[in-house]
DNA sequence: TCCAATATATAGTGTATACAATATATATAT
DNA sequence: ATATATATATTGTATACACTATATATTGGA
């Protein structure tokens, strides 16, 4: 009867790293960030996952927004540019080879 | 004065995802294992860190083990390969664009 | 004006790392 | 044979994510 655990290993962590490497691309509102970012997993992250990480992310002063009608437009800060260039190169040395492997 | 706070953003994660993934290249020991992964983000795994992942690993019939005198030699199983598979697609749909972005 | 939809936010919980500290077993060198 | 180094393992603590559930604020339309 289904036993049809999807999958066992999770993938969860680096959702502030996405976030911020989608406001190197766009600005965006959070609500947005949680389509965009939901859609590469499968499902829209909820309010109580997107907006705690827009709150540590707006402590760190790595992001800003400016509020247009009822919505917070964000924008990556100078000093979350860096951090995210850094994390990048950290985040790659890591994983090169796993993306490396590539099936045919 | 050094204000070099090393990173923000954590790169927590993955961590049995990594240790599938090295266990497709070679046949490993947990010591050995801690070494490899630990080398990609600049220091050892501790015992505490990877002993309980294999741990977990081992239940979840993703990876066996043989003794050789006072290691134990991890191989994948073909359920952990399968899984694997099914993980690393999943990764890469996620983190695509991150590594396209590539810093020249 | 007031209601529904949109967008944001917090509280509480659980899981997966990740560390230090400690313990145990085995192998190798002397 | 015994001391030292190696490898495995557990305990306790802490943190980052991510979820569900609930709450708040604002806007735009009836």
């Amino acid at each position: 009867m289904s036993n049809e655990s999807p999958q066992i290993i999770s993938l969860k962590g680096f959702l502030t790293f996405q976030i911020l490497h989608e406001l190197t691309k766009a600005k965006l509102c959070g609500d947005e960030l949680a389509d965009i970012i939901g859609s590469k997993k499968g499902s829209k992250l909820t309010p109580g996952t997107i907006y705690p990480a827009l709150k540590f992310l707006r402590k760190k002063k790595l992001v800003k927004h400016k509020k247009i009608g009822r919505k917070k437009i964000y924008t990556i800060t100078e000093k979350g540019t860096k951090e995210c260039e850094i994390v990048r190169k950290n985040f790659l040395k890591i994983f090169k080879t796993v993306l490396k492997t590539s099936k045919k």
